[in-house]
DNA sequence: CTTGGTTATTTCGCAACACAAAATAACATG
DNA sequence: CATGTTATTTTGTGTTGCGAAATAACCAAG
């Protein structure tokens, strides 16, 4: 078989993977997976701002409010007005999702991280080299040459 | 920085950017996504049962019937009952998708292919078995374990 | 052949997500 | 202060996803 077929079949087990732990994760504490990765991205910096959250999640604002919205009501987070700028509101966590992000079983991370640190150190080396390769080949960037390329995510 | 941090970013880049790719490819064509992946699927085999879609995409039957739905009234596909098991609804492509599917540049997948091929030998294997290590990390299976695994996509 | 159980699909009602466009409010600069 | 810009929300619409119930066809006794 062919280097290439075998690299897009690994591929998609990696995503399809992913995306069913995501799945489970979020239903494991009680959201979305889309609401769970909105709380992560919260939890990350402390408070984040709707337009930031929706920049970083490649989404429309109007999306964005949408969750923030269920997730208020069910007690998740709250807004507050900036102080410096009373325009932007600020996404903070309650104690409650704090919890629920506390206990939340990353099953999936956590496994790959005790595989990893099983592996032999070249072969980590090798893992690291190989996904950074597909990753810039797949997404365009490239840290190697320079920065020239990408105005995006600004 | 950790080495199991750099393997969760590339990863999270690798997701993001088939992702994004998704959204781009279904629009240039479109569709949506999802539509055009059960498209991709009936393409596969000729023709395909409702069920055997929704199994394919771990869906409910329900949620195929709709998609099946949007894809008939756009033209895309043609139901027509099984001549074995009158139960049974055959998803066929019409020409029109057909065309579609044939000038759907998979933009993605060429670009790695040719990335790809201009690696040397010894990088190209290296990313082939990273990529399957990581696969059998993430999703549990184990393709070196030989034959019990893999009843699936079945 | 009929009864009862199974299987394949659809219908229905509901929820989450995503967007564009318009509305609102606050900021910033002339 | 007038104007334009920025951050967020509202409104309306479309797609995807599900479970439960309905429908239709198959199949295996009896």
């Amino acid at each position: 078989m062919d280097r290439i077929d075998s690299c897009l079949i690994a591929l998609r087990r990696i995503l399809r993977a992913s995306e069913s732990h995501g799945k489970e994760l979020a239903q494991s504490v009680g959201m979305t997976p889309v609401q769970f990765r909105v709380i992560q991205i919260v939890a990350e910096t402390g408070s984040s701002t709707a337009g930031a959250i929706a920049k970083r999640m490649h989404v429309a604002p109007a999306t964005v409010t949408a969750i923030i919205d269920k997730l208020e009501r069910a007690g998740h987070v709250s807004r507050q007005q900036s102080q410096t700028d009373r325009r932007q509101t600020d996404i903070v966590l309650t104690e409650q999702s704090r919890r629920v992000l506390d206990r939340a079983p990353d099953a999936l991370q956590q496994k790959f991280a005790t595989d990893f640190e099983g592996l032999e150190d070249w072969e980590q080396a090798m893992i690291v080299a190989a996904l950074e390769r597909v990753a810039a080949m797949m997404d365009g960037t490239n840290a190697d040459r320079g920065a020239v390329l990408y105005p995006g995510e600004l």
